[in-house]
RNA sequence: GCGCCGGUGGUCUAGUGGUAGGACCUGAGCCUUCCAAGCUCAUGGCCCGGGUUCAAAUCCCGGCCGGCGCACCA
């Protein structure tokens, strides 16, 4: 790991932000714990998450569960893109799906529905080679390709569930009721902030690859002919844009462009995606993501998921890697498409006609009573094969027979015997079938983001002092509440001064240990933005007041993290001055 | 998953075939009127399993975990 990183994971373990779990056990791979102050930094993203995605969009929040049913997933697609067979070359290292090596070379078919030994034994008995090189697969162990954890529901294993490897399914298969509570008003977004797991090969690098981890996800249901993002609310921000053409020249240089910009060169195809990105640029920069180490980039034409139409990227610099720390993507309707073909419901929104419309349609209407006589059992598969003709190709009607085909069998029907005919019939609406804009958040990537940008080193009186730089709103503690000795009743006022603060709701620690410069380099290491110390001045505003002197106002020093200076505020006013600061109401320059 | 390297208190580390020291941190006390000061004391450790050996934290094998490279990341 760089050295960036083995210190980010140095004092994330010590002051309990993340550490490996089970640690106890030897630890496992691709587990984490978040920590006290990871687990309060993580909540504060996800509640700035929420506040912007959903709160302040006007969408709706589930929560669905980890654990879905197969069905689920042989709709999503998962279930085949996970379950591949693995077979690595001896001699040039490539992979290849043992599945496909075993069909594109034998004469069987389906050979994914085989277990990987008798795949071995396959490879070995047919002599089969690497694709790319020739080299002998033979005895090269057939490895199972799993990025799904499977379980089963209730005993037995009769039915498997899976946890799920993204939020987004969850939201989905629930698309009918959504579409219900939403009135079936198109656009409208769910959102999702939860658990995803996957069965990584190979985590890696602390908290970027893990086996299970948070997304925060926005499903945003459009109507593809009428609906438009408000383009206007972001057309000026600018974004820092890695687009596919500039990932393939050679200087690779990022592009500063304003969303409208963007939009009118055609960098950016997609209004919706462009909308996303806008919107997001200023969400990162409010987290506390640095944005010299931030850009987003554009999928390369082979790395676009099975769904996505274009994708972009919001990647963040770790340690000289770029990181994707969010997906943007325009999925168009192939979920709810999937969904509504493997399931009993139509994951459609009926779209009223601004005026009722009269159509001719062409229908059929089979007569029973001599189909069934002549084809015997398979006249209702001709009934239903005439109707999806006359669906698709209405001319076919228009001699006096008709041929269709079933099972590679070919029908003859008299056009008069399939009923077929013209109507008009008025129409006051179609079902339509919503595209999805996507942004979907890695929230354990995010809270690393955030620490790795947020953490600086400098020198304070000749001694060298790490902090972290980390926005009030999501910083893990906002104020430190110290006296200046535990002594004199210093300790006793500022104990009182701690519990006051949290009764404002402010996230307080209290600390009286050793010198108070110790204290005040352990809420550094934190990303504590302010401590506030009880002294002698606190104490002679008190007596002044005591003695009715009307300028007598008790008062404690506030000492801003990045700068370590410190003003005076007075106690009267100071949960309300600390409330300010952490929202953003005021600045720590202005007091 | 493969290859190379590694695993000693909370953290960073020294070290040896005869079960271990240091620094920082933490706790108690003294001291201290604003930025990891000082002094005293204390807590706390050889990743797990097997083998070799009179004796293994040390050597060997396997596992787990970590770093790097390859592969993978729908």
């Amino acid at each position: 790991m760089s050295e960036e990183g083995a210190r980010l994971t140095e004092l994330a373990k010590r002051r309990g932000f993340f550490l490996q779990s089970s640690g106890a056990y030897g630890g496992v791979a691709g587990f984490y714990t978040y920590g006290p102050q990871g687990a309060t930094l993580k909540d504060n993203l996800e509640n700035a998450w929420r506040d912007r995605y959903v709160t302040r969009e006007g969408h709706m929040e589930i929560s669905a569960p980890d654990v879905m049913p197969e069905a689920v997933f042989e709709a999503s697609g998962h279930l085949d893109g996970f379950d591949d067979m693995i077979v690595e070359c001896p001699e040039c290292g490539a992979s290849h799906r043992a599945d496909h090596v075993v069909e594109d070379n034998t004469s069987i078919e389906e050979a994914e529905s085989f277990s990987t030994d008798r795949i071995a034994e396959i490879i070995e008995e047919n002599d089969l080679v690497c694709p790319d090189c020739g080299t002998e697969l033979a005895d090269q162990p057939v490895e199972d390709f799993n990025l799904m954890f499977e379980t089963n529901i209730g005993p037995g294993s009769s039915s498997p569930g899976y946890l799920r490897p993204e939020t987004a399914q969850g939201i989905f298969v629930e698309f009918p009721q959504l579409s219900e509570y939403a009135r079936n008003q198109l656009p409208f977004g769910v959102a999702q902030i939860g658990k995803a797991y996957r069965n990584e090969i190979s985590p890696r690098k602390g908290l970027i690859r893990v086996r299970e981890f948070t997304q925060a996800e926005l499903e945003h249901f459009i109507d593809p002919e009428e609906d438009e993002p408000p383009i206007a609310r972001v057309e000026d921000v600018t974004l820092p844009l890695y687009s596919v053409e500039q990932q393939q020249a050679d200087d690779g240089d990022i592009q500063e462009v304003t969303v409208r910009e963007a939009l009118e060169e055609g960098i950016l195809a997609d209004e919706w995606v462009a909308f996303y990105l806008g919107l997001s640029k200023g969400w990162y920069e409010r987290i506390g993501v640095d944005m010299d180490r931030f850009r987003f980039r554009q999928h390369l034409p082979g790395e676009l998921a099975h769904y996505a139409a274009d994708c972009w990227d919001a990647e963040s610099e770790l340690a000289g890697d770029w990181v994707e720390i969010t997906g943007f993507a325009y999925r168009g309707d192939y979920d709810l498409k999937k969904h509504a073909a493997h399931s009993e419901e139509e994951f459609t929104v009926f779209k009223q006609y601004d005026e009722p419309v009269t159509v001719e349609r062409p229908t059929v209407d089979p007569d029973m009573s001599v189909l069934g006589p002549e084809f015997g059992g398979d006249a209702g598969a001709v009934a239903e094969a005439l109707e999806e003709l006359v669906e698709r190709e209405p001319d076919a009607f228009e001699d006096t027979e008709v041929t269709v085909e079933v099972d590679g069998d070919t029908y003859t029907v008299d056009t008069e015997t399939a009923g077929y005919s013209v109507e008009e019939v008025t129409e006051s609406g179609e079902h339509i079938r919503p595209h999805v804009v996507e942004p979907s958040f890695g929230v354990g990537r995010l809270v690393y983001t955030v620490l790795a940008h947020a953490y600086e080193e400098d020198e304070v009186d000749d001694e060298q002092r790490t902090y972290l730089s980390l926005p009030p709103e999501i910083a893990p503690t906002t104020v430190g509440v110290f006296p200046l000795m535990d002594k004199d009743g210093l300790g006793e006022r500022a104990r009182e001064l701690a519990e006051e603060l949290r009764g404002a709701g402010l996230e307080v620690t209290y600390d009286d240990s050793g010198a108070i410069g110790r204290r005040y380099r352990r809420q550094d290491e934190v990303g504590t933005p302010f401590c506030v110390t009880v002294d002698y001045e606190t104490q002679e505003g008190n007596e002044t007041q005591d003695a009715a002197d009307a300028d007598g106002t008790e008062t404690v020093t506030v000492r801003e993290r990045d700068t370590t200076t410190q003003k005076r505020v007075a106690v009267d006013d100071l949960a309300e001055t600390l409330v300010a600061l952490r929202d953003g109401d005021l600045s720590f320059d202005d007091l």
